[in-house]
DNA sequence: TGCATATCTGAACAAGTGTTCATGTGAAAG
DNA sequence: CTTTCACATGAACACTTGTTCAGATATGCA
């Protein structure tokens, strides 16, 4: 097919994503205009909608983008086989990957409410899918007995809410080095969840 | 001075604020408008500008109340002379202040972007104040050699994070009672700061 | 060179925004 | 009963909103 005559979509498509994912994550899907994202990428309101059909579209790829990246990336990760190893692997991926995606990290959890209802859930979907992942680690760990867990379901829930706090600090180049806010997170995580050190 | 002629205030002044909490909690500040709110009370919009200067003067209502309650009731808990007895006075209170007061404690996690600059300089001194009274049971915990915390800011931090989250899930009447959630997050914080069992 | 067409502009649309204010109304005070 | 004024109405203000579209522009191909 090649590229098609007096094609500039290729530079102008991400850039117009990238401002969306900016405005949003600074002001609120509610708060920013399709003029404000227009504004930002030098481009006439009009233009922007030969890359999206509407305002919504654009916070929906933006959600399900970051967290079919998520799931993916994840998916990549090199795992052990202990539930404790794939724990500290799951709590040191979940802190690399939200505090190097702030962003989209901010505006998946934030904007879930401007969600049309079938948008909803398509997108609670693959969160879920994601939470499901560790569940089903604490869920064996704790079988198994290597874990002290009273509740897996309320653990789970606890355990994400601990590690996803980590992105409403972390700045790059702060008081801490992101290796460091790793393992602390991981030995609160493993002390929270009652497993011995390793 | 006694009541004025003709005067509603007492009645009307009370719902304009709990439409606007109702409102900006299920649909976010910035999604609302004067108009929704005016019809959520029974009244015209014009009304609303008896009881709040503008829009934004709600918001702040409703976050300054809510901080400013959070802060006295912490405060008119009754709490041990040890800090492992304050930390989870400070756990259980936390968990059953926020599951309480879902909605206004949403607001004053979400809607803080929107407050003006000045506005937002004063609610936040309010969360410091009261995220400072944990750090302080942290930090004396930890020197008095009863917490095994590697970083005491990181861990206040965290341990706001951990607690916070249960307002995200938690729904009276649900699975779990009430005790039976405090009990729990007060069992992973301590695990988590390295507290032995009490 | 000129054609085809992907991309952008600029203007327009109807609807909604926060806020203001002259006017109306009804309950309490005298 | 009359006066007073807190409170509410309803209309208007100037502006912004998301979205559409005819027409201009500019790019790659023949």
């Amino acid at each position: 097919m090649a590229r098609k005559a007096g094609s500039h979509s290729e530079i102008t498509g991400p850039r117009v994503q990238a401002a969306a994912v900016e405005l949003f994550a600074r002001h609120g899907y509610a708060a920013v205009s399709m003029r404000q994202i227009a504004a930002q990428v030098g481009v006439q309101v009009g233009a922007l909608y030969n890359y999206t059909p509407d305002k919504q579209g654009l916070l929906l790829d933006i959600m399900n983008r970051h967290l079919n990246e998520l799931f993916e990336a994840w998916q990549a990760e090199p795992k052990p086989d202990d539930p404790i190893g794939q724990l500290e692997a799951f709590s040191r991926f979940h802190v690399r990957f939200h505090v190097t995606r702030p962003d989209t990290m901010f505006i998946a959890q934030m904007e879930l409410r401007n969600l049309t209802p079938e948008n909803f859930e398509a997108v609670e979907g693959l969160r879920r899918r994601y939470e499901g992942a560790l569940e089903a680690i604490l869920q064996e760990g704790q079988e198994g007995g290597l874990f002290r867990i009273t509740d897996v379901r309320l653990a789970t829930m606890a355990v994400l809410a601990l590690l996803t706090g980590v992105a409403n600090w972390y700045r790059e180049g702060g008081r801490l080095p992101l290796e460091e806010v790793e393992r602390i997170h991981w030995e609160m995580v493993r002390s929270a969840v009652g497993a011995g050190a390793s």
